[in-house]
DNA sequence: CGAAGCTTTGAACGAGTTCAAGATAGGTGG
DNA sequence: CCACCTATCTTGAACTCGTTCAAAGCTTCG
């Protein structure tokens, strides 16, 4: 099963025809090289874009060149789901590593959203879910301190890498550098650097060779404040619940 | 015409029925004082809220106390249009003015959403433009300096408030204290004190009895580097565009 | 091997915080 | 109408978390 049909499954329950409608929308797919804009500000696509392997992000760039990265896109997640609403990107999708991503053309997105109510609630559900995450980190770079935001950054993604199934025993890939790290949570680089490093010499994380591995996830949750809900993950979340995959 | 209608108007060409019916749901409204909580963080209120009239703000808090606003409700904005699908409110809402809040029984919504596209089109619009607002505000906490973001959250708020006809020649009702801002951009009543005053210094703002004046709105947006943009109120957004309102 | 990018370390610096006190303003009860 | 109370705003001074600048190690990869 594709990584976007299993975060989809969270959102909603969907029948076997779905399920089949999910897959074959995922079919048409490109890869990208590391580093490499998806999507620049200000365009308009014409289809939606979903992250089917690798990491990328939502970034803004400022007129002094700073960045700041607005979320992390995993498997799984799409690029641009309002950008048919909205008309066009108010920031931009860049790859963080190589990554092979879906394009769905427009035409099959709107069949789908005027046929399967199920499918169409999925959508939307990701859609609110990833602004949920956006709230969580405003909260986080205006009012938690560098050490707390970062760790709680990384129980994030714990979580969200394990619903897509890329989590083996709290170790995930992690090709995230420093200095990106640090333009998610609006700090520096060196900054950054030395949080990271306390949190290894507090046996809290490994971070070596872009794989990054929660040693002891009750302790980093319990630093960070780390609670789940606003990944609204949880249970019956909508009223009938079919099947619930994985 | 009322400012949920208003603000709806920005969002899809709307015909005189769906005008209609968006007016008609605003009828059944409540009152509070400055100060309260409309919704808290956990509850499943069953119907859709939306302000009529005054300010209120999301927010959330932490455990050390300390509360990160994470957006400002103004007429037209609506409080929840999120919780049918995402189950449960991951954050509160809280007045900061006396406010009169309409209250949408789920099944109204429900009909609507089923019936009128157009409608339907205009609320989705209405909270992808409020995740846009979000992620600027990660920019500014992120990687604006205080002053720049004070100035930012400005200009936003007065593009916003014309849109609803509550700015007349660059002033406009402020009833936010400094501390509230504070907690909006993550820093410290002080310091935003500090900020206030430079602006006024400036001779870019007036801020008194609760009234802001935008003195010199080309100035502000320069400081600030605003784009209005990302609010998403341009032109032809949308493929039909029937009567664009005022 | 060499270049380029990432990580690490140190030391000086600064934007914003903290603490504390005083000034203003609006609202209430007498 | 005044006295008082509380919340907000203002100011100053010390302090700190995170920045900046700079240089040195480490990887990766052609």
């Amino acid at each position: 099963m594709g990584p976007v049909l299993r975060k989809l499954e969270c959102g909603a329950a969907l029948s076997a025809d779905d399920r089949r409608t999910a897959e074959l929308m995922c079919q048409n797919e490109r890869s990208f090289g590391a580093r490499e804009d998806v999507i620049r500000e200000g365009e308009q696509p014409q289809g939606v874009h979903a992250v089917l392997e690798g990491f990328a992000c939502r970034y803004k760039l400022l007129p002094n060149g700073s960045r700041q990265i607005l979320a992390w896109l995993i498997p799984g997640d799409f690029c641009d789901l309002h950008v048919s609403i909205l008309g066009a990107m108010d920031h931009g999708i860049a790859t963080l590593s190589p990554c092979r991503i879906a394009y769905l053309p427009q035409r099959d997105v709107e069949a789908m959203t005027s046929h399967r109510t199920n499918l169409t609630r999925a959508l939307w559900w990701s859609t609110l879910v990833d602004e949920a995450v956006l709230r969580q980190w405003l909260v986080g770079v205006g009012r938690r301190s560098a050490e707390k935001q970062v760790a709680h950054l990384i129980c994030e993604l714990l979580v969200r890498l394990r619903v897509v199934g890329l989590v083996e025993g709290g170790v995930f890939d992690f090709p995230i550098t420093q200095g990106e790290l640090a333009d998610a949570v609006g700090l520096t680089a060196v900054h950054v650097n030395r949080v990271v490093q306390h949190l290894r010499h507090c046996g809290l994380i490994r971070l070596q060779d872009r794989t990054l591995a929660v040693l002891d996830e009750g302790a980093l949750r319990e630093l960070a404040e780390f609670n789940a809900n606003y990944l609204h993950l949880g249970e019956p979340r909508s009223k009938e619940r079919a099947n619930s995959g994985n």
